[in-house]
DNA sequence: AGCACGCCGACT
DNA sequence: GTCGGCGTGCTC
């Protein structure tokens, strides 16, 4: 006896293999089940989609093998996958087989049941622990009990996000002896910190984490217990939306405004926007939290969609930092510290108090310039200058990573005079050491500097042996770029300055403002949180454009009248929460084959468009035009109607297929894409 | 994506 | 004379 089985392969989206393919099983196979199949001339793992509608002309081949002992996917995981791969335009099963640990591929059965036998429930998790909520907590938590849409939890930093969180988690838990919750942050670095509390509260074994900086075989061990159901709280990264729950309750999102959210290649899911469509199908509780929302989820709570929960009150006696604006306009050109913020910076030191500068570019300086000729440090692969970096001399590419020593004399013209422009975290640190040269520590000895980029953590431990320092007191004054101003809970700083924040104002992004403000929120959110010193907290923002609308709320520390002008001018301008976007991108040799690529699949789409009240907009090179020498190309497709734009995205696919010229290297559509 | 097949330059 | 470059095409 034969039966037809679907099964999803991991082919991406533009291959000619469209969605499930068809064989033959020894016996019927649940939707959901494992596996391994053959493919062409190898086996590759698939996930089994169903019946196989009998139209072919062709003799299906067998299942190689089926991964039994592993329970099937449930309908939950699978109707995500679904979802996902037709809403971002890609391939089924290329979603579904990402959505899966890479070791499951190179798995027999033998080891799989061996690995799952260690992933099966031994121990009962431990009942969490009580700690009393504030009344600001308590109130959030009450209000969540009783939502039933998405919540977004509003909460200034130091408001307590993450004890509501755990309190959350805690009752779904009670509730439920198979509920599952998931807890999404944007970052790895922040999984550590908050895993180690998820498991001291609800113990070792029912927390698993799952980010890309794990090995293979630890993501491996999280997933099974996951899918097992022996792990109640799953923490991770994006890709943590897809992971295998059966017995979801409970998704949060923590800082959900957090652009890293959004992959930005393969399927580029939004993890946030997936975990409130896979909460609403599944029956779980979402809770989206930041101090800063996103306007898409603010415009959504103001509308009623989301509940909003409010948390205004910092935790004890934590008080937001006093914001001093400098207006550059005053200073001397060039000025990289003015007077009263040095004046500032040297005062906490002489009070032993510690102080966060941050500028968001790391090198030395962003271009090297010849001063008799016109030569800049452009990188030869891309349309970007090569940053300097003094530590090791060297010209490096922020993009393609070509890297070559910094030349004697200019390459064009032999001048020995060749000079840095601009400043980044490198140059901020020599330029702080030379101005508090003078300045000693309350104990006699010298300021303590450390600076906290890429460059200085790549290694591994250290970012932890760095804050590690921090949180000793070791350091006076800590030079960072963004990565310094999240998360991190530092109790003696006093001080956080933004030395040159003007540029996201006037960037051709109309999201760059709404990360500014978000990021200097965050920033000033590391001041103040020790009660002691609260009082002397002071976020200091040099800026050409102090009467800027965005430095005034920021003043106020007023996020809802940041956002309320933000909604405004999108709204006139039909920008996204208003309208809804997708770009086609395009690489080739050459921008012209991109582009071509681009206008021919416009032009045959054209009629589709119009039909569905979609705009296409003219192919045009990306911003980052060329990388490590390939041509970039991108065209925009927009709708003030989000159904419009998905009928017409799924219609036109097939065209842009068939489009396709010769020396066209890759193209992909980026639905609801966060940088145009 | 893999992994083939297929047709042109520098090597044992 | 072969090894190998990556262009093009296919996978139930």
């Amino acid at each position: 006896m034969s039966f037809p089985v679907a099964v999803l392969v991991p082919t991406p989206a533009h291959a000619t293999v469209q969605g499930p393919l068809s064989y033959v099983a020894a016996q019927p196979l649940p939707a959901g089940t494992l596996v391994r199949v053959p493919l062409g001339r190898r086996d590759v793992l698939g996930v089994c989609w169903g019946e196989a509608q009998a139209d072919g002309d062709f003799e299906p081949r067998p299942v190689a093998g089926v991964l039994d002992g592993l329970p099937p996917l449930g309908t939950g995981w699978r109707r995500l996958v679904g979802f996902a791969a037709a809403y971002y335009q890609r391939g089924l099963g290329e979603v579904a087989l990402a959505a899966l640990p890479p070791q499951l591929r190179d798995l027999d059965a033998t080891q799989l049941a061996r690995r799952l036998k260690r992933a099966t429930p031994d121990r009962a998790p431990r009942p969490a622990d009580h700690q009393a909520p504030t009344p600001g907590q308590a109130a959030a938590l009450e209000a969540l009990a009783g939502a039933q849409a998405p919540a977004l939890l509003f909460g200034v930093t130091g408001s307590g996000k993450t004890e509501v969180y755990l309190q959350a988690v805690a009752r779904v838990l009670a509730d439920d002896a198979t509920a599952q919750a998931l807890v999404m942050v944007p970052e790895i670095n922040l999984t550590p910190q908050l895993q180690a509390r998820f498991a001291e509260r609800f113990g070792e074994d029912a927390v698993v984490a799952m980010h890309s900086g794990m090995t293979g075989p630890q993501r491996l061990r999280s997933w099974l217990a996951a899918h097992a159901g022996q792990a109640r709280i799953v923490l991770g990264t994006r890709m943590a939306v897809f992971a295998s729950l059966p017995g979801l309750r409970l998704i949060v999102v923590d800082e959900e405004h957090d652009p890293s959210y959004k992959q930005q290649e393969g399927a580029r899911y939004s993890a946030r926007d997936l975990a409130v469509w896979r909460g609403k199908a599944e029956g779980a509780q979402v809770v989206l939290g930041s101090a800063t929302p996103s306007l898409e989820s603010w415009l959504a709570s103001e509308r009623g969609r989301y509940r909003r929960i409010a948390m205004p009150e910092r935790v004890g006696e934590g008080a937001l930092p006093q914001v001093r604006l400098v207006d550059m306009n005053h200073q001397p050109p060039k000025t990289l510290f003015s007077p009263p913020l040095l004046d500032a910076i040297t005062q906490r030191i002489a009070r032993g108090e510690q102080s966060l500068v941050f500028l968001n570019r790391r090198g030395y300086a962003p271009v090297l310039a010849c001063s008799a000729c016109e030569w800049k440090s452009d990188c030869p692969n891309c349309s970007a200058f090569r940053v300097f970096h003094k530590i090791d001399r060297t010209l490096r590419c922020h993009h393609c990573g070509f890297t070559e020593r910094v030349p004697r004399a200019c390459p064009a013209c032999g001048n020995l005079d060749i000079a840095p422009l601009g400043r980044g975290t490198e140059r901020l640190e020599e330029h702080l050491a030379e101005l508090l040269a003078g300045t000693t520590r309350p104990d006699g000895g010298p300021v303590r500097i450390v600076r906290v980029d890429a460059d200085s953590t790549r290694g591994k431990g250290a970012l932890e042996a760095q804050l590690e320092r921090m949180h000793a007191g070791e350091v006076d004054v800590l030079v960072g770029t963004q990565m310094v101003a999240k998360g991190h809970d530092f109790r003696r700083i006093t001080l956080v300055a933004a030395v040159q924040p003007d540029s996201a104002l006037f960037s051709a992004d109309f999201r760059a403002p709404e990360r500014l403000f978000a990021l200097l929120m965050q920033a000033a959110g590391r001041a103040g949180r020790d009660a002691a010193q609260a009082h002397a907290a002071e976020m200091w923002v040099q800026t050409f454009n102090p009467t800027h609308p965005l430095f005034a709320a920021l003043r106020r520390h007023d996020y809802p009248a940041f956002a309320a002008q933000q909604l405004k001018e999108r709204e006139q301008a039909g920008m996204p929460p208003f309208g809804f976007q997708a770009l086609v991108r395009a690489e080739a040799r050459t921008q012209e084959v991109a582009q071509d690529f681009l206008r021919a699949a416009a032009e045959a789409g054209q009629a589709l468009a119009q039909a569905q009240g979609v705009t296409l907009y003219s192919a045009v090179p990306m911003g980052m035009q060329r990388v490590a020498n390939v041509e970039r190309a991108q065209l925009l497709v927009e709708s003030d109607s989000r159904a419009a734009l998905q009928r017409f995205l799924a219609a036109w696919q097939p065209v842009l297929r068939e489009h396709r010229p010769r020396g066209l290297i890759r193209w992909a559509v980026d639905v609801d894409p966060l940088a145009i």
